[in-house]
DNA sequence: TGACGCGATGACCGGCGGTCATTTAACTCC
DNA sequence: GGAGTTAAATGACCGCCGGTCATCGCGTCA
């Protein structure tokens, strides 16, 4: 048994470098983002995904202290590659239309449903079984990423000052956990939501978003 | 035992008459959002809800049958009640300013954290483990409410639109949503929010939606 | 007052997050 | 290359909690 994994194996059994610690929990957070995407955060057991990795249940508990922890680390993740990629949209020279810019945002979250459902759970499940220090590192990073947004923002949106730019973020956060939820709905919901007359209450994730943020800036503009 | 609480029990101990049954139903359903208000949904135990009310864990299952319906029923009263509310001053005469409209939605929200926090969870939590007859009761009375809220937002804002009228209802939703989350914080949170240089990511819930709501409605006006 | 229907009970179950004594892979030193 | 050392991996085990159900006994009515 020990040998047929072995041979599928790329970080060794045991991971003494740190270089291999890394890998594996690289690893851990690639099985937990699958299962994730497969299913929803309940749904995800501990125990599976340290069988897709072809570990024990107690290993992974080394790496991650909680289930909400390597969560967490996973948004963390997410989050950093998505502000990367936000930002670097960002970094054109020129300004732009408020249109222009609720277009781009929301292309940049195209393809990010991960990252989004992820963001959504956040606040309301994991941070609850963390330790400080994660979550003050985890906003730390939001914080910087944040900053840099923003300031971007008001370069290619010349209306905006450093407070609404700020606000124009906060807003798109809330906008961006809300309508994800909102679309991404569980099983159930979404039989009920079939039926015809229930149109009002389905959502286009990206169509609501760009048409949301077109407003807000519009009125922004406006002011 | 039985003597000292039958003291206080208002419903009989054998809830056999329909008025009592529903009696009943509201004990347990105050019992749960008593203990949601001081703690949260994961750390609600089916088992204090039955403490809270005198009775056994199992006879809470007698009145509903998983711990997420309990709690999408309790979020069923509150949203009946908050949209009897919004839709009462939105009943008033005259067009409004769409700070007005802001304001007031706002004000509405005052007081209603308990219903914001529930909202905030309808879809990632309490949908999930719930019949699609419970689900579909509850999506159908939002579509009642939603319907009437449109045409009195009609009404007082002439600028709206049938579309952009339904567009600001699921905005607003999904602001409240998410502010909630951001504004409505974990402990361990919290006291990362505390550190100064956190102000950025601190949200005032009501100053925010209020200013949101305003900005959007701007921008529709603008258009 | 006896009997019966049904609401209440709480011991019990299964499953899951999390722990820890033990095992053993991997590295070191001679 | 073999013996010794370190610490990563293991998996049986624990406690907790949502949910079940055989049993009990209250309220009702003949």
């Amino acid at each position: 048994m020990v040998g047929a994994l072995a041979e599928k194996r790329i970080v060794p059994l045991r991971a003494r470098r740190d270089e291999d610690k890394e890998a594996r929990r690289r690893e851990l957070l690639d099985a937990a983002r699958a299962l994730f995407e497969a299913t929803s955060f309940a749904e995800v057991k501990m125990a599976d995904v340290a069988a897709r990795t072809g570990l024990a249940k107690g290993t992974v508990f080394l790496y991650f202290p909680t289930k909400e922890a390597l969560f967490l680390a996973l948004l963390d993740d997410l989050l950093t590659a998505w502000f990367a990629k936000l930002n670097g949209r960002l970094a054109q020279d020129g300004t732009w239309t408020g249109h222009q810019l609720a277009r781009s945002v929301a292309e940049s979250l195209e393809g990010e449903e991960t990252f989004t459902r992820l963001l959504a759970l956040a606040q309301t499940v994991l941070e609850q079984n963390v330790t400080v220090a994660q979550a003050r590192a985890f906003k730390e990073r939001v914080l910087v990423a944040m900053g840099t947004t923003s300031a971007l923002l008001q370069a290619r949106l010349p209306f905006l000052t450093p407070e609404t730019a700020g606000q124009l973020i906060r807003c798109v956060h809330a906008l961006v956990t809300g309508l994800r939820q909102m679309a991404d709905i569980a099983p159930v919901a979404r039989e009920v939501l079939t039926l015809p007359h229930m149109a009002p209450l389905r959502v286009d994730f990206r169509a609501e978003l760009t048409a949301a943020i077109t407003t807000l800036l519009r009125g922004l503009e406006a002011r």
